[in-house]
DNA sequence: AAGTGGTCTAGACCACATT
DNA sequence: ATGTGGTCTAGACCACTTG
């Protein structure tokens, strides 16, 4: 981590190169999740820069969610619990402002060929296999949730050898250590097909909320293809934007 | 700006309040819109703090959008220009990726006592007043969103003696000295009312996306209640979780 | 008491834009 | 040439947590 010459400076800023040198390490278990990781001025002096630009790339990654920072006890690498992922990744809420924590009932996976769309949305080639999993969820014992999930085969062997959980992010990062990061929703309003009308036992032609959402890892690579179909009654998805 | 004494710091750290006292000059028209900031060094001499700490509360105020920074230039009150402001608070994207840029039919501006559920939306005391808009937007010369947005009367006086423009916040900003900083949207899916199917040359009971939004300032005061019901067609709502 | 992250300072140099 | 923000360093002290 030499300092760049004046004549030809790096392109990328050292903080940044620090940055990804810590996200490289996180993404290959070398600091697994919740693990503690040295603390400022040891990454300093390991990779010959100052603690203050040790800290600029640790508050880039806090701020991407990757890692936390606690004053006093250290820097750690987040763990995506149930209750994290929920909390992270799941925007709908009630009519009181309270989180809606769903349940999921058991799940039907299958191993097959990618489609076009499944390919194109995953950015995997031709040829590649993919896991589809169908699965409804439930909210005070209702069926709320009606989604298909498409991850790509190859990122996760023999998932669905063991049932599949409520939250599937907390196993992707303990089992296959894929990071979830952020995620793109794409929202539409749909009326109740016969599909969803008996899945979600609600009216044919009823209004559901349809969304339509691919995952990113860390590195920003897509990881799932979610399209989940909601019978909101009275909650709602709640989207702050800045 | 003192430095804090040993025995007993100020509860908020320097950066901090240097923060709060620029947003005060910014909200208070001291520095209009597009306006350039004094430069780092020239507001650390003149509130006492280090040049870091200044930088510290500017990169804050970016991030939360109401200033930009350039390098070699200087740092700029944000403008909410129309293009910036659909931009940056309006989610709705084509199939293509492209975001939709709607149109504004003329509007109907009216002024009453508020209502209970809008003085709660808005935070406001028994007997103020309101102004109601109604309004639809078009998109590609067809109806696309029929919405109603409701001001507190005291912050926008006299608005509506001229006309309602398409994009109210630039508006908001240039005129009467409110600037947009944030905006929570509850969305749902409902079904199209005999009212939104006429406004929107809609089937009665197509399934319509709901947005209710609330709209807050600077200082985090709600300055805008508005609730759109829009015929997406082939558009959706975008969402981007970090 | 020791160790961690959080704040604050002072100063150097770089990259970029304007004059 | 000058002035701006952007990066990087070195060091001090504070606040918090744990032993």
């Amino acid at each position: 981590m030499a300092k760049a010459p004046t004549t030809r400076p790096d392109a990328r800023p050292l903080y940044e190169q620090v940055r990804l040198i810590l996200i490289e390490r996180i993404q290959s278990g070398h600091w697994p999740p919740a693990a503690a990781l040295p603390s400022e001025f040891e990454l300093a002096a390991e990779l010959g820069v100052s603690q203050g630009t040790v800290r600029k790339a640790l508050d880039g990654l806090a701020e991407a969610g990757i890692v936390v920072r606690r004053q006093g006890r250290g820097t750690f690498v987040v763990e995506h619990t149930p209750q994290h992922v929920l909390f992270r990744f799941f925007s709908i809420y009630d009519e009181t402002g309270e989180q809606v924590l769903p349940d999921s009932l058991p799940a039907s996976v299958r191993t097959a060929a990618a489609s076009a769309a499944e390919r194109a949305k995953l950015g995997l080639d031709k040829g590649a296999e993919v896991i589809r999993i169908r699965r409804i969820r439930t909210r005070r014992g209702a069926p709320f949730i009606h989604e298909t999930i498409v991850l790509p085969a190859a990122l996760f062997p023999d998932l669905g050898k063991t049932d599949v959980p409520n939250t599937l992010y907390d196993l992707f990062q303990k089992v296959y250590g894929v990071l979830v990061a952020h995620t793109d929703e794409r929202i539409t309003a749909v009326a109740a097909s016969p599909v969803d009308s008996k899945a979600l036992d609600v009216a044919a032609g009823a209004p559901l909320l349809h969304i339509d959402r691919v995952t990113f890892d860390i590195e920003h690579r897509p990881v799932e293809w979610r399209r989940s179909t909601c019978n909101l009654r009275d909650a709602h998805y709640l989207s702050r934007l800045r």
